[in-house]
DNA sequence: GATCCGACATTAT
DNA sequence: ATAATGTCGGATC
């Protein structure tokens, strides 16, 4: 069934509406077989037993509710494991007035009244196995003009040599110039379409001898006010201006592959292109390391608006519903708007800036629109308007000298874009400038936005309105060279907490800097390891402490754009603001909540920072170790095959074999093997062909690692480079695991077994741990505070075991948790075929095992006090609580450790 | 000597 | 392709 076939179907079902019917009509509508409707309707097909809910297997999941909160209703069923196991591609809510739907694959929503449905008919076309066509298209335009572009980089990067003498200034100038011509010729900009490339192809030589010489004189043309005295071909080439021209580059030396391309990318239709991310795309083609991704780390426009919105779009939105029939009120607004700075102090090509600028021009045609309406009814005239926005309204920073380029382009593009929508939308009245000669550009300083005072790029007048915005570059602790650490070192002012802080701080705590005791605010797409873990205590005081607070996040999602690549990270959105008694919301997906306090673990608890610490708060656990540490470039680790193979050559080897486990071994079962290799051993062990050349390569990767302390233990090639102990029992946790699990996989090794520093371990362990450490209790503890792996569940000595508060318990207590413990270790062997993954997937977890589990949360809750807990917000308050009372009571007794608690 | 993290890395589906 | 889910070893404490 095609698609116009489709939406008579819809407009058919709309106008003979049938509420009973209704659900059963919309799958008929998209072809679903009249049998299946019927097997549908009589139940045997429909996998819910939820009154008013129909479930139908990978199709969807429908609801009718009496009016009242569809929202809540959606998000709800959107979560439900049980129903999301038949994978429906729609989740369908309808009080028969409105209509809520949510695509499961592409996370897209829709929310219309349900007798508006036809003109939405387009969004439940995957059932008819049609996807929504708009998303493959996207940037076509974009992606096209990038690869040509690629593609004559490579040409004139090859045949000029010396073409990077002086950084690349003077080809990304160029380069920049040639990308405004394709796009002036297109667009209207140029007196006559296409007449950049006609008249290049006209006037030079096809060999390219004298394509350099043509441009260095149009580029002089494009910068000259008066060329009546130039050549004919040159004369009706317009004044540009605006410092794209002004400097004389030279430009490089032509083949006549390159002209030829050059032509060719002319030819292309310029006009499509979306300054949005053309930008970002553009610069891929002179950073290799993205070309294969062509822009892949530019920030979505959904992203965008993410920041966007909450920080200052949707209060001047309600500012204008606020005052919609005063036009008094109304002008002011737009003369607020008018003064209001947008700042990226991590620019790169400009998109945040361009949507924001683009977002803010279409708020001012809107109220210049409602104006026009007001006046007109009271029978006043209204005068041709033009735009009060200005670029110059928009700052930016980036250390890429092209990028930073692009960013400016970019700008002027989108203006005349908009430019072009304020007349079509406010026709008869809405007027634009010439954009030629260009006038005003956005600030935009090329440099190091960590050592650059911001006030010089974006000066701050007492009473201004600016707004901080981006998405500044993440890199761990680890991963930043000499000068990115220095950089992180002076944005700490000293602080020692910036040795192991991301990157991404600097832009924290400069731009907290920045907006302290004015009216600006800031947002920013951050990776999501600053809200977790240790990082929280080193980064979050410092902003803090200025008087400044989080006014809006979203929690962790996972980053994607449409390039071809994307990064693999795990992001949020952070809003900080002076301290202030306006309302904070954490949003997710369509569910935005106001909360009383946005904790820097982008939760709504009270703020609590939890440093990390060497030894249990609660000091009566026993001591978590990490596992064994091999940094061995795998010569010391066994696959079974292997171990096999070295047993049939020599036998004796079997004593110097142990079963290793780190974490995929232990959950899923995985069977690994590792070399054990005792001191007294190593002359029998180097006996053995094999392992004496597994040692030899043990010692060469440990020799050639630019670790120094990985270079140390290539004095023992034998053995790991750390060992925790061998030889006795140990209860295993995992380091990381999954979220989705509703309890930790742990559990006890015997003593034959090596623990891997894939896992922490507790030596000759006391049953009762295991039941402290796979209490619900802790797990919310867990994932309240410790590190996180994206999103994954990362479990630590310092951060997670030692900083969970438990009370001393007697004997006795211990002992009856160890009966709780014993009644697990029974349920499980009751399916020993099963790994640890199977037992506790979250979906077919054993009834007896659970029931043990919930049997044990008992016990452990007992712990801590008579009345149960009803919720894990209750437990993890009533944990700060308790771990505030430790940390207080160990300040007392020995030297103080950091701990700051606010207002709830 | 011990560690927490990764604009990730690798395996399932 | 996308979804699921944890390795390995550096640089720092």
């Amino acid at each position: 069934m095609n698609a116009s076939q489709i939406e008579k179907n819809v407009i058919a079902l709309v106008e003979n509406f049938n509420k009973e019917e209704f659900v059963f009509d919309l799958l008929k509508a998209y072809g679903i077989s009249k049998t299946s409707i019927t097997r549908l309707k009589k139940g045997d097909f429909n996998l819910s037993k939820a009154e008013g809910e129909v479930l139908y297997k990978s199709k969807m999941l429908f609801k009718e509710i009496a009016a009242g909160s569809l929202l809540n209703t959606i998000d709800e069923l959107t979560k439900d494991v049980d129903s999301l196991k038949h994978n429906p591609r729609f989740v369908i809510v309808t009080d028969y007035k409105t209509l809520l739907a949510k695509d499961i694959r592409t996370g897209l929503a829709l929310d219309t009244p349900i007798l508006e449905i036809h003109k939405h008919f387009g969004f439940f076309l995957p059932w008819a196995g049609q996807e929504k066509y708009a998303q493959k298209n996207e940037n076509f335009a974009d992606r096209k003009a990038s690869e040509k572009m690629a593609k004559m980089y490579d040409i004139l990067v090859q045949e000029t040599p010396g073409i990077y003498d002086d950084g690349g200034h003077n080809l990304n100038i160029f380069l920049s110039r040639l990308l405004f011509c394709f796009f002036a010729e297109d667009t209207d900009i140029f007196p006559i379409e296409g007449m950049f490339t006609d008249t290049l192809e006209q006037h030079t030589q096809k060999d390219g001898s004298d394509t350099h010489t043509f441009l260095d004189r149009l580029f002089k043309v494009l910068n000259t006010k008066d060329n009546s005295k130039e050549a004919d071909h040159f004369k009706e080439f317009p004044y540009v201006n605006g410092g794209l021209f002004r400097d004389t580059i030279v430009s490089p030396k032509f083949t006549a592959a390159a002209r030829k391309i050059i032509i060719e990318c002319g030819d292309l239709d310029w006009s499509e292109i979306n300054p949005d991310i053309f930008g970002s795309m553009i610069q891929a083609v002179v950073n290799p390391t993205y070309r294969s991704g062509l822009g892949m780390h530019y920030t979505s426009v959904p992203n965008i608006m993410k920041v966007i919105e909450p920080l200052f779009l949707n209060e001047l939105n309600e500012e204008f519903e606020k005052h919609f029939n005063d036009v008094k009120k109304l002008n002011k607004l737009i003369n607020r708007i008018a003064k209001i700075k947008v700042f990226d102090p991590a620019c790169g090509s400009g998109n945040f800036l361009i949507i924001a600028y683009k977002q803010l021009r279409r708020l001012e045609i809107k109220i210049l629109a409602r104006i026009y309406e007001v006046n007109h009814q009271l029978n006043l005239g209204f005068p041709d308007v033009y735009t009060k926005i200005k670029l110059s309204q928009f700052y930016g920073i980036e250390l890429d000298d092209f990028a930073h380029e692009m960013a400016i382009l970019s700008l002027w593009l989108a203006e005349h874009q908009m430019n072009k929508e304020f007349i079509s939308e406010l026709h008869d009245y809405g007027k634009a400038e010439d954009i030629l000669p260009l006038k005003e550009a956005g600030h935009i300083t090329q440099g190091n936005a960590t050592r650059l005072d911001w006030e010089d790029t974006c000066p701050k007048n007492d009473d201004d309105e600016i707004y901080i915005l981006g998405n500044p570059p993440y890199l761990g602790a680890r991963l930043q060279d000499v000068n990115q650490k220095r950089d992180v070192e002076l944005a700490f002012r000293g602080s020692k907490e910036y040795k192991d802080s991301d990157y991404i701080t600097c832009w924290f705590i400069l731009g907290a800097e920045f907006i302290r005791n004015s009216k600006s605010k800031l947002s920013y797409v951050s990776t999501n390891s600053i809200c977790q873990g240790e990082q929280v205590a080193y980064l979050w005081p410092k902003i803090f402490d200025q008087n400044i607070e989080i006014d809006f996040a979203y929690p962790s999602f996972k980053w994607t754009n449409n390039a071809k690549g994307n990064a693999g990270v795990t992001v949020v959105i952070i809003g900080i603001r002076n301290n202030s008694s306006n309302p904070k919301y954490l949003i997710s997906g369509s569910h935005k909540g106001q909360v009383i306090n946005i904790n820097p673990y982008l939760t709504a608890g009270p703020t609590v920072f939890i440093n990390k610490r060497s030894k249990p708060i609660s000091f009566f656990l026993p001591q978590m170790v990490m596992g064994s540490m091999a940094r061995d470039g795998g010569n010391l680790i066994l696959t079974t095959e292997e171990k096999e193979k070295l047993l049939q050559v020599d036998n004796s080897a079997s004593i110097l074999l142990r079963p290793l486990f780190g974490s995929a071994e232990f959950i899923q079962g995985k069977e690994r093997w590792c070399l054990w290799i005792k001191d007294d051993q190593r002359e029998f062990a180097e006996s053995i062909s094999n392992i004496k050349e597994r040692i030899n390569k043990v010692f060469d990767f440990r020799v050639s690692s630019k670790a120094k302390t990985t270079n140390g233990y290539s004095s023992i090639p034998h053995k790991f480079a750390q060992r925790s102990p061998s030889d006795v029992e140990a209860l295993i946790i995992p380091r990381v695991s999954s979220e989705l699990r509703e309890y930790l996989p742990i559990g006890f090794l015997d003593s034959n077994c090596i623990v891997s520093d894939s896992a922490q371990a507790i030596f000759n362990p006391e049953p009762w741990i295991l039941g402290l450490i796979s209490s619900k209790i802790h797990t919310v503890w867990i994932k309240a505070v410790g590190g996180k792996l994206e999103t994954r569940i990362r479990y630590s000595a310092s951060v997670c075991y030692n900083t969970f508060p438990f009370p001393e318990i007697s004997q006795k207590q211990k002992e009856q948790i160890n009966l709780h413990v014993f009644e697990i270790l029974e349920e499980r062997e009751k399916h020993s075929g099963k790994t640890m993954a199977q037992l506790y997937d979250p979906n077919k977890m054993p009834k007896g095992l659970k029931e043990a589990h919930h049997q044990l949360d008992l016990a452990i809750e007992r712990c801590y006090r008579l009345k149960p807990f009803e919720s894990d917000t209750e437990r993890l308050e009533y944990l700060f609580k308790e771990y505030e009372k430790m940390i207080n009571k160990n300040t007392l007794l020995d030297k103080p450790k950091r701990t700051r608690k606010k207002k709830a």
